[in-house]
DNA sequence: GTCTTGGGTAATATCGATTTTTCGGGCAAT
DNA sequence: ATTGCCCGAAAAATCGATATTACCCAAGAC
């Protein structure tokens, strides 16, 4: 599923994705990480140029992201990245407690050994290989926090929550990398929140989370609202 | 200026839609009224002809259904409906349940007279124009239960119980149109609910909607099971 | 009789070009 | 001097066509 991410390299070899896939991918990346800044119009011609490939796979891709809410769609005006706002960032930060509590405690109710296995997997992966490549660092670490919820046994919830979780680490990027990010000291947060659920105790697992998501969000909302450009 | 975002839904039509705009809304119909049936593979020529369009609006337009889970996309095997499931019906009555709990008990907590305003009115206009047209009932019917939510200050979260509304409508038609439906006094059920909205009761409008919505579930799911087409 | 292989058919993904719409500057009128 | 209108340039939406890909059926081999 999440085998080969996109590199930004012009180099293109048609075989594997399809050309809306590679477009797909590569635009999320660019949003997410802020090569396309929040507002910015998405010229399709501009993209494609940049990309190496035609219009139809840029509009198309761009219809996708707009699902993703991570860009927006101006009737006959074309595409733009979406705009950003403290509320919606305190928005995000909101539902995404509340959907991943819900998924969470679901989780671990119907828990069983492989996904315990997976997740005590999941998180080692993140440990070791993290420390060295901060984007290898990202991809772990989205992939633990899903394994998580994974076994909610609702692939829309999850659905709901990944969408969730790559909007807030947009506007981690935007306030400012993830350096900052990992001075705190998330790994005995992840840690206590892997014990907890391996044991399966929803609520110890349920408060952790949440407090691991407040401490973030209370970090970058003061990043934010310092720097706050809408004044 | 920065507010005229246009995404397709069933608001205004304007009467100069993109072609797009038009076909999303046209498939989605279909699917959701099972004109399109679930798991029906959806050529893009036969669409093409049948809605006097190009085949680039109708790509566009199922990516954009994709999103809603409306439509799935087969890696390069192009599009088809959603298959339905009895786990999927469960799944999309929990998440709704939840979501729409949380959605309303937010909406009351900010309540105010406009909300109040606008919640009585779609009352009243569904239980005017809903008699005679059935097509117009349920349009009104979705305007009521997402004016209960509307307070709620998250967009996102409106979304998402906008996609899980149509999801599960989408159920009952299949199960056999809305006629036997509308049997059972929803009328009433409605009024409750509206009374505890506008009283501010959170708890008893919550306690409500629920009922409503598992009385509901509980009659599909019923019928979904007795003729399940699954075996 | 069944499995494999090869060719033919149909549908999709993509591209290039055309048409329609929008944006911005400049000119005229008040 | 300001406001409203018009025209040129640019961008987006759509259309038609092509090449690639997957699917299906038949023929031959084991």
């Amino acid at each position: 599923m999440a085998k080969d991410v996109a590199r930004p390299s012009t180099e293109v070899v048609g075989q594997e994705a399809s050309a809306t896939q590679k477009a797909y991918l590569a635009l999320r990346r660019m949003i997410v990480v802020g090569e396309l800044q929040p507002g910015e119009k998405l010229k399709i011609d501009r993209l494609r140029s940049e990309l190496n490939t035609g219009a139809s796979p840029i509009r198309e891709a761009l219809s996708l992201l707009t699902s993703d809410l991570l860009v927006e769609r101006l009737d006959q005006r074309g595409f733009r990245a979406a705009p950003t706002s403290h509320e919606n960032f305190v928005e995000i930060l909101t539902l995404r407690c509340e959907l991943e509590e819900m998924a969470l405690r679901q989780s671990i109710l119907n828990a069983d050994e492989a996904w315990e296995d997976a997740l005590v997997l999941a998180h080692h992966k993140m440990a070791r290989e993290g420390r060295d490549d901060p984007e290898q660092f990202e991809e772990r670490h989205k992939t633990f926090h899903m394994a998580l919820l994974s076994n909610c046994a609702s692939p829309i919830l999850m659905k709901f929550c990944s969408q969730l979780y790559d909007l807030n680490i947009r506007y981690r990027y935007l306030a400012g990398n993830a350096l900052n990010y990992q001075q705190r000291d998330v790994s005995t947060e992840h840690a206590a929140i892997l014990e907890a659920a391996v044991d399966r105790n929803a609520d110890l697992a349920a408060e952790r989370l949440l407090s691991h998501y407040h401490q973030t969000g209370a970090f970058l909302n003061g990043l934010f609202t310092m720097k706050d450009p809408e004044g």
